[in-house]
DNA sequence: ACCTTTATTTACTCGTCGTTACATTACCCC
DNA sequence: GGGGTAATGTAACGACGAGTAAATAAAGGT
């Protein structure tokens, strides 16, 4: 037990991970880019992580628990409708920090792959579902806290408030600036059917 | 002139093109996948295309045209709001169309890229931004018409149908169905800010 | 001081990438 | 039925992809 030390950190090097991958995606991260940037050797990244896929996996559960934790801040709201915004802005704000990429690592990890990478694109696709299910599930708690109106299905509800989250996503990985894609957010949760 | 007749037909054979970029976006598309389904040798695909990008921006073209058209098609209805709510339920039908990949190839072409396809990365967001452009445009011939109250501006008018569409993109390379999505469509357009 | 353990370094495998040279084949024109 | 022309098929190019074998280096335990 306990032979030579590591001599990169590990976590430091998983944030540098996610942000390369969240840059360049899947497949267009080289392992060598990784490596450059972390300025430690392929082999050395291997043993630590796995390999590409397993990299890739734990990059997604630091940008998870890190850039997208708004999510969760954003369940915390008391009304619905302060819910939808606060989601929405927090996409806006997400997508265009700067020193990261423009965009959400979620949405432009995988949109499209080779059928080598279908796992992967499998992974993000599941990612965003179970994002999207987590939404549904506090609008249907705001339904029973008679918080929605009956005539608002919170399955639609939250169909549409990612709809528009990962719409602010695709425009900021097109360069739409901050202050932009906030008008958006506010003008969509000013106009929520209810 | 005139020597040795080609044995595939070019338009086919790009229309398969916009198939695979579509579907598995142009860094996860190698030449030889064009090749293998199109049945022909890569160098008969260099001959008649040039290379990998000229290819590619081809096939965008006639996703443009053809695919795409129901953009044009929208711009045509007499109200703003008819042309929102078209663009919208376009987007759902066009990106589930049955016997074609989900999703949309000016969204997931190169969402993310390596350095070596941002040339590629650059073209589709400036693809992206035009089509917001274009609508803006019609926007703003329905406000000059009266169409439009004064209180809505035309751009974020533009930039929130632009985003519902995108998002619309990105769910449905998820695997949402086309009756979801248009569902997405339906309640976007009721909820238009005027 | 030695042994075990683990990380690092160097060098390599093997496949695939985009792209091209070269020889061959099929057509039109005269 | 030869030339000219432009497509095809075969085979290769160099670069780079993910992943690994083997030797070396640095720590802890005894």
């Amino acid at each position: 037990m306990s032979g030579r030390p590591r001599e990169f950190d590990i976590d430091t090097a998983l944030d540098q991970a996610v942000q390369i991958f969240w840059r360049q995606g899947y497949e267009g991260t080289a392992i060598s880019d990784l490596a450059e940037t972390l300025g430690i050797n392929r082999p050395s990244l291997y043993a630590a992580f796995g390999n590409k896929e397993a990299l890739f996996r734990k990059a997604l559960d630091r940008y998870t628990a890190t850039v997208t934790s708004y999510v969760q801040e954003a369940f915390k709201e008391p009304t619905a409708r302060g819910v939808a915004e606060r989601l929405m802005l927090g996409a806006a704000d997400a997508t265009t920090r700067e020193g990261c990429p423009q965009g959400c690592m979620g949405v432009q990890g995988a949109l499209a792959a080779s059928v080598e990478s279908d796992r992967i694109r499998y992974l993000l696709s599941d990612w965003r579902s179970a994002a999207q299910a987590d939404i549904q599930g506090r609008f249907e708690r705001a339904r029973s806290e008679g918080d929605l109106p009956p005539e608002v299905d919170p399955a639609d509800l939250a169909a549409y408030v990612t709809t528009v989250m990962y719409g602010i996503a695709v425009r900021a990985a097109s360069g739409a600036t901050n202050a932009e894609l906030r008008r958006t957010a506010t003008l969509a949760a000013q106009s929520l059917p209810w």
